[in-house]
DNA sequence: AACTGCATTGCAAACGTTTGCGTGGCTAAA
DNA sequence: TTTAGCCACGCAAACGTTTGCAATGCAGTT
């Protein structure tokens, strides 16, 4: 029962030929005689013959495989993501091997070193939320492992990365809402501490000055993204002297702890109070009352450029280029998008 | 810049020892002598030795490699489990090759053969809903390499699964619905060709005869899991003579789009009709309108069990039993939880 | 008849490791 | 002084494949 895989050599040695010869043969190397070519690739199909990669990695250099370390695989926003790198990867024959960090930086670093003992042609990283330094990733650059990064970028020069800038959208999200009437337009915002946070405020203050509009600093509060931390967010905006009409939340979280907190309060979503969020729960076609508008982060289309970076890296290495120019940065445009209901 | 890794090779040359001595001296080998073995181990450490995990794949024919053949990535449940095998292998230092079969029987097949070559040492999967054959599969038998099915298991004899049986949860919810004081209880169901609607349907009979009531069949209709559809389920189950007062659905996407649709009829949610569905989205801490209650089937532990079996699969393989009894068949009982709102 | 050239094929090294077995030297027992 | 025995290490094969180069045979050319 315990059949062993079959060999080029076994195939070899009923054909009373040598193994070099199977090799090319089976590759299609014109110099082997029809023949011959013929005559083992027919045994080879009968003996269900399947290289064994192992030996061809070793022998090649080459894994034709990619790694990907990713903070939460559970995250709908990274399932998307890895979801498109496989697909990516499938297509050009590449395979995945998978690890997840848990946004421990410790645990990135492990696995960083156990993908370069894997041999991984590359590596596509969404770094964690507290990895301070680096070095781990950079010194993959050494062993010519080129590294991708998307999303969670990380504030270095000379790498390669695409990520979504969320500028463009939240500027799109405020005037979206400028347009519908709205004056008084609260921000619940992420910690400080992070990129994204900054990003919005930014879009905030650039969509209102754009409209001539004075910026309200107290209509920005930030929140720390749990539940509680949100209600106490909401009721502070609308404890405020210019109590907001329309609200615009830094993810989906935080804007359905938001309605659920609002709806208790009496106040009709979208009517007394309207909201736009950044997508990042598939759920919005699931429920009554959701934002009116999201500002899409793209997560499919982020995996697959970021793939195809990472597949252009490994077939035009050896050029060996260093100079900035010739690093990727892709930034993708975070776009709002109305939620039918 | 473009540093080769070092090998054992280049650590025995430097030192002018034999390359055998080295690789003991890494393993601790007690034939080697304590000067050497430090020695040995101190220019490993300043050269960064890191051992070819290819070479030694080929070596020991293992890899440390499991693969892992889903439907779809992205989807909830799935992404769950993923994270739980993820983990799980990390820990006994396992690592994981991911592909999804986007329920494609053609591209599942074609999968297997590229773990076959990948040579993983054992194979976890969840079977795509169109797969009509296993061959694919049980092949991988005759290569000793251990498949262990998770949540979607062929109808197959002499396999290893983990499965969540819904029966259990059904009777629960069904029971929960009875104990409510609720009498005429409508279940929105799958379609009939899925094992999963059999199994709900079956709770749901079991539920009734055990509380000695008699089971209306109008109040289970079977929808095609769409927007559209469940709309049509709902529509009729209310039009039926005994208007149910509560409904269990097949799952959470039924259960909410059935809530936007009762929502817009003026009932009252879990007041004038009562939900229960089952879990397989994380959204529920999140929305104002949720089922009373869900029937959890616990993704992140199916996939721990799964790999878990899979682990001792590996790691006491060689016994080679073929008998009924050496498989594993654990069957996860759903469980019926109350949605705190 | 000798030579050139091409079409086929084989040899052997290489990829980096592990491991069974052999071998040298040394110590201690006889 | 011999010998048994152990310690420490080296040799070489093996894992399955690819590939540069050499070798063989044969037809065609001069």
């Amino acid at each position: 029962m315990q059949t062993k895989p079959t060999t080029i050599k076994e195939i070899a040695q009923i054909l009373g030929i040598s193994v070099s010869t199977v090799s090319r043969a089976l590759h299609d190397h014109p110099s082997i005689g029809l023949t011959t070519r013929a005559k083992v690739k027919k045994l080879a199909g009968e003996l269900n013959y399947e290289p064994n990669q192992t030996a061809i990695f070793l022998q090649k250099g080459k894994t034709l495989t990619i790694g990907v370390i990713l903070p939460e695989l559970s995250e709908a926003f990274f399932s998307s993501a890895i979801s498109a790198i496989e697909d990516t990867a499938y297509k050009k024959n590449y395979t995945v091997l998978l690890a997840q960090s848990h946004d421990d930086e410790q645990k990135e670093k492990q696995l960083v070193e156990k993908m370069k003992n894997h041999r991984v042609d590359g590596l596509l990283v969404s770094v964690g939320k507290n990895t301070s330094s680096y070095q781990h990733f950079e010194n993959l650059k050494k062993y010519n492992i080129p590294v991708v990064y998307f999303d969670r970028i990380p504030a270095i020069p000379n790498i390669h990365y695409v990520a979504c800038n969320m500028e463009i959208g939240t500027i799109e999200a405020v005037s979206y809402l400028l347009k519908k009437g709205h004056r008084a337009i609260g921000m619940i915002n992420g910690p400080q501490t992070m990129v994204a946070t900054g990003e919005r405020k930014e879009g905030y203050i650039k969509a209102m000055t754009k409209n001539r509009l004075k910026y309200d600093p107290s209509l920005i509060v930030s929140c720390d993204l749990t539940e509680e931390g949100t209600r106490k967010a909401l009721d502070e905006l609308l404890a405020s002297k210019r109590k907001p009409t329309a609200i615009v939340t830094f993810n989906d979280y935080v804007a359905l702890f938001a309605i659920k907190h609002a709806s208790k309060l009496n106040i009709r979503i979208n009517k007394d109070l309207e909201f736009v969020s950044y997508a990042n729960l598939p759920l919005i076609n699931y429920m009554e009352n959701i934002p009116a508008a999201s500002v899409e982060q793209f997560p499919y289309l982020q995996g697959q450029k970021a793939t195809d970076i990472l597949m252009d890296l490994l077939h035009h290495q050896g050029t060996g280029g260093n100079e900035p120019s010739a690093f990727y940065k892709v930034i993708i445009e975070s776009q709002l998008v109305e939620n039918k209901k």
